[in-house]
DNA sequence: GTGAAAGCGCTAACAG
DNA sequence: CTGTTAGCGCTTTCAC
C-alpha cells in the first residue's frame, strides 16, 4: 500500500492541507513546519497520488498522440519530436495508432477524451474527418493541434511544413542544373501529392518541358519502392532514361529510393547519368548508396512545435493558429 | 461538464449505486430497473470518468512501454506489436523512449509507477539495470515484461527471440551454399553481438575456416551503415572480397545494408560474387538493390507476445516466464 | 433488488 | 499561517 498524504500529515504532525500545501508551494507555510513536512515526505518516500490529484484538478498531465502508423519512418520523427517536448514539460504521452482508417481516427480521440488528457496532436488526420466537421466539436472539448495534412479554409490549428517551398526549391536546384526534362514520381492519393504535382506542372510549363508523371499504387508503404522501381522500368522501355529525360523528383524518399533501385538494375548509373531527388528527409536518404538528395521537412521539427503549442493551448486557453515549419533542400549524392 | 452518474441517477430516478452496478454488471439489476438506467446512460451519453474509476478501482486499463528508441525501425516494430495487442484488450499505452541511457530507463519506469499504470515493458533494456537489481525491486511493485535484453540467469519474465537458432541457420545456409570463407559484421557493445560472434567463432573453427570479425561503432543508430561501408572498403584493400572472402554475416539489417554500399561502391557484385544476410527483418532489407536476405526477428510478434503476458499477469498475477520466439531464415536476393 | 453512506487520495474554499 | 470540511466521480460494504 502506498503511502498517502495522511500519512505524511501524520508523520510530521500537520494537517494534511498543510502537506498538501508544501506540495503544491500555492500558500504560504512557516519555514519550520515545510521543513517538518519536507522531512515526513522524504522519510516516508511519499508520492502525491496522480489519480486523485486529477480527479479534483481535473488535469492529468497527459497528452494523446494519434498517428496513422509507427513503421514509417516519417511519422516515427515526428512523434520522437512530440514526446521529447512533452516529457520535458512535465507531459506524459499516450499513443494510438489508426492505421490510415479514418474511423480508428475518431475513436482514437474520444478515447482520449473519455481518458481526460490534457490535449490531443493528431499527426496527418484524415482528411474526411478534417472536412466532415468532426473535429470542429472536438475542439470545444479539448484542444488539438494537427500536423500537416489538408488545411485549406479549415479553422484549425495546423503545424504545417513548408512543402511548397521545399518542392519548388528543389525542381528549380534541378533545372539550374541543367536538367530540362524532369519526371515526377507520386502516390494515387493524399493532399500533399497533389500540392507537389501541381507545382511540378506549372514548373514544367513555365520553362516550356513536357510533362511526366508516373503515379505508382500506395504512398507511404513498405510497397511503395517495389512499384516506383516497377513502375519505372516499365517507362524505360518507352523513353530513354538518362537521355530524354534526366532527372526525376519524387514526393518522398520511398519513391526516391525505388527509382533508385530502378536505375541500379536498368544499369544507368546515378548521379552521372541520371539525377535523382527525393522529400522528406527520412534516414532512408541516408542508407542509400548513393545517398539520396531531397528536402527536409524537419520532422522532429513539426513534432516539437506541435506539442510547443499544445502545451500553450492547455496552459492559456486554445485559439486557432497556422504555424509553418520550413523545408530545407539537401544536397547529398543522387544529383549532379 | 461532463455528466456524471448523478445525473444518470437522477434521470433514471434511481440511486447512483444501481447506476454504477448496471455499468458494471457485477450485481443483479431487476430488468425493467436495468432498462430505465440504460436508457438514461443513452440519453445523456455518459461515460464513467475513468480517472474516478481509477482512484477507487486502483486499475487505470494503461500499461507503459519504455523503449530505447522509435526512429529505430526495430523498435517500431515491437511498439507496433504492443500496441496493437494492448488496444484490442481495453489498454492503452503510455511511450516513453529512453535513448539508450540507462539513467532515463530507470526514471521512465519510475514515472510509470507513479502514475499507476498497470503493468510495464521494457524493449531491450539496459543490461546496467538488469544487473543492479533494479528492476528486481520494481516487479515487487508492479508486473514488467522485457523484450531481448540480457537475460542470463535473471529471474525476470523476458519475451526473447531465439537469435542463436536464426543466426546459426543463417550460417549453415551459407556453408551449405559453398561459402568458406565468410566475414562477420559486429556493432561494438551489445549481448546479442556477442552472443552471434561466440556462435560464428564455433562455427568457423567446426568447418576448419578462419574468422574474419569486423567490428563497428555503433550498432543500431543510422552511422553504423556508413561506418560498416567504410570499414569492408578499407578492408577490402587488404583482402580480395568476392575471391578470398565470398560472403558476409552482419548482426543486423543496418549493417548489412552498409556492407551492401560498399560492395557497390567497390563494383562488387550482388549476390553474383559476394553474398550479404543481414538480421532483423526490419522494412529497410526490403528496400535495398537488392534486397537482403535476413533472419526475421518477428518483431511484431515479440511485442504481441510480450503484451500477451503483460495482461495476463495483471489479470491473473504475476510470475517468472521466459517466453522464447522463433526466428526465421528470409531468403531474397542478396545471398546466393 | 435497491439505497445510504463511507471512502479512494487529494485540493480548495472557508474559518480561525 | 494552519486546520476543518466539503467535495471531485466512482465503487463497495452494509442494511433494508
Amino acid at each position: 500500500m502506498p503511502v498517502t498524504i495522511n500519512d505524511v500529515a501524520k508523520e510530521a504532525g500537520v494537517s494534511i492541507t498543510t502537506v498538501s500545501r508544501v506540495i503544491n508551494g500555492n500558500y504560504p507555510v512557516k519555514k519550520e513546519t515545510r521543513e517538518k513536512v519536507e522531512a515526513a515526505i522524504k522519510k516516508l518516500n511519499f508520492q502525491p497520488n496522480p489519480i486523485a490529484r486529477s480527479l479534483v484538478s481535473r488535469k492529468t498531465n497527459s497528452i494523446g498522440i494519434v498517428v496513422p502508423s509507427i513503421t514509417n519512418m516519417y511519422f516515427t520523427e515526428v512523434v520522437d519530436g512530440i514526446e521529447k517536448y512533452a516529457r520535458d514539460h512535465g507531459y506524459d504521452i499516450f499513443l494510438n495508432i489508426t492505421h490510415g482508417n479514418h474511423k480508428n481516427e475518431q475513436v482514437a480521440v474520444n478515447k482520449f477524451i473519455e481518458r481526460y488528457v490534457d490535449g490531443i496532436i493528431v499527426v496527418d488526420p484524415q482528411t474526411e474527418n478534417i472536412l466532415s466537421g468532426f473535429y470542429n466539436d472536438v475542439v470545444g472539448e479539448i484542444p488539438v493541434v494537427f500536423v500537416n495534412g489538408y488545411h485549406e479554409n479549415i479553422d484549425l490549428s495546423f503545424v504545417i511544413s513548408s512543402e511548397e517551398k521545399g518542392f519548388t526549391a528543389a525542381l528549380k536546384h534541378l533545372y539550374k542544373k541543367g536538367h530540362k526534362n524532369i519526371i515526377f514520381v507520386r502516390g494515387d492519393s493524399s493532399y500533399s501529392y497533389d500540392i507537389k504535382e501541381k507545382i511540378y506542372k506549372e514548373f514544367v510549363k513555365s520553362i516550356g518541358s513536357k510533362e511526366v508523371v508516373i503515379s505508382v499504387n500506395a504512398g507511404n508503404s513498405i510497397e511503395v519502392v517495389e512499384n516506383t522501381k516497377n513502375a519505372l522500368i516499365k517507362f524505360s522501355k518507352d523513353i530513354k532514361i538518362g537521355l530524354d529525360y534526366t532527372a526525376l523528383i519524387a514526393c518522398n524518399d520511398l519513391m526516391a529510393t525505388g527509382a533508385l533501385n530502378a536505375c541500379h538494375e536498368l544499369g544507368i548509373k546515378v548521379p552521372n547519368e541520371f539525377s535523382i531527388i527525393g522529400f522528406d528527409n527520412i534516414v532512408l536518404s541516408q542508407m542509400t548508396s548513393p545517398k539520396l538528395s531531397t528536402v527536409d521537412q524537419n520532422m522532429r521539427k513539426l513534432g516539437e512545435k506541435s506539442a510547443e503549442l499544445l502545451l500553450n493551448y492547455i496552459e492559456k486557453g486554445y485559439e486557432v493558429d497556422k504555424v509553418l515549419v520550413e523545408t530545407k533542400l539537401i544536397l547529398r549524392e543522387s544529383c549532379k
